[in-house]
DNA sequence: CGCTGGTTTGAATTCTTTCAAACTATGTGG
DNA sequence: CCACATAGTTTGAAAGAATTCAAACCAGCG
């Protein structure tokens, strides 16, 4: 097993013993394709672009991806960012209808799409991985779009803020990987209204900012009911 | 077969014959469960709800079906429309996150999900069409993320009257079936935005409104190039 | 030390919402 | 078939939120 692969099991699943069944769709891959590649990848590179065939799946083992969407005009989106132990790449449609890139350097792993669909065919398991997976996705997509459709600026920002915290598992203590153009793509804001909505998150006592790449979330209740009071 | 069946592949096919092989997810459905049962639904019921078990699959036949997500603060947010010939309601969690509303007056047949699942067990091609299925949702929430990250009243507006014009295939002139609230609602605007746009559509001769439920797409360069020059 | 890229702040503008009222369609009972 | 009630739509005016434009600021780096 590779150092990237040991790295991946620690991160994703770290109190479970090294070696045992395949519980996740990553176990499966690791599993059913040990010689996958590892890639570094310097900041702000593309890993797959709109277009591309989609005969790789990802797996992060560090770093940040963010997955964007362009349109005609030259405006960006970032769909979401994937952190370090999560799979991404995984579509059914024949091409990426996304770009993932970068944010700072990153180490993933890349498994062939054709050897996956391979292995799925004999593999119920792997299957229903593979739907969940793909199930998650929409979940989330749902859940962005009632925030996009719903929430103003403090409330999208501090639903943000949480769900990153939730994901990276740190505690009231968050490091933001990504920049505040970032931040504003995935929300759906300007990058000056990012800024000065934390700003104001701030002088509320709401979190502090000992620095631009981090922030502690220092009144969880007051956050959350802005984040769930829609 | 049903009435309600014939209608559907009647919606859906309309140029292959009947009783030709299972070929969408549809077909199948009918197939393994011709005994499904039709309902009549009356207009704004409720068809299932947030937290309800997910162990029917829906195909509508005719009416116009919203599927919406709520907040804990009474706001509302609707993620998608389903037309006659779709299939909705088919989701990987046990639980539904979002509730299912008639528009209007509906015909839909109900299938089971379980009986559904043991089908598939042994039937690639279902397998196939579910993640499918799973898959376009996917892709459609990811661009209505674009479009309510990116784009401005005008702008969500003519994307949304160019989907449904496509979707309906119904040329130019679009029955809406949904009211101004519903459109305000899927696009993240007021109910009074939504109704300044269109008139604004109308005086640039854009669309014309013959009646509140119908709407003439008069320039559809004109759409389009506010829809995608985003 | 000075660049460069990214961030923060301010002021003016623009877009959207909110609030209020008028208007229109739809359907019901007389 | 009409009158009325009701739900939904449209319009206007004022308020508010977010964006744009501009400039200052800061941090990391050769």
């Amino acid at each position: 097993m590779s150092v990237a692969h040991q790295q991946l099991r620690a991160i994703e699943r770290p109190r479970l013993v090294v070696g045992g069944e395949p519980v996740t769709l990553l176990d499966h891959l690791r599993q059913s394709q040990p010689g996958a590649v590892r890639q570094d990848v310097a900041r702000n590179s593309t890993i797959f672009s709109e277009g591309d065939s989609t005969d790789c799946v990802y797996a992060l083992v560090s770093g940040t991806v963010r997955l964007c969407k362009h349109t005609a005009g030259g405006r960006r989106h970032i769909l979401d960012f994937v952190l370090p132990g999560e799979v991404f790449g995984l579509v059914e449609q024949p091409e990426h209808s996304m770009t993932a890139e970068t944010v700072g350097d990153a180490v993933l792993i890349s498994y062939s799409r054709g050897q996956l669909d391979r292995y799925a065919v004999a593999n119920l398991v792997v299957r229903r991985r593979i739907l969940s997976a793909v199930s998650d996705d929409l979940a989330t997509a749902q859940q962005q779009l009632l925030i996009l459709g719903c929430q103003d600026a403090r409330e999208r920002l501090a639903s943000f803020l949480l769900r990153l915290a939730e994901r990276m598992g740190a505690g009231n203590r968050l490091l933001l990987p990504m920049g505040r153009q970032d931040i504003a793509d995935h929300l759906g804001l300007s990058i000056e209204t990012v800024c000065r909505t934390i700003r104001q998150f701030c002088r509320s006592s709401l979190v502090s900012v000992p620095s631009t790449h981090e922030i502690v979330l220092a009144d969880l209740p007051a956050l959350t009911s802005l984040a769930i009071e829609i």
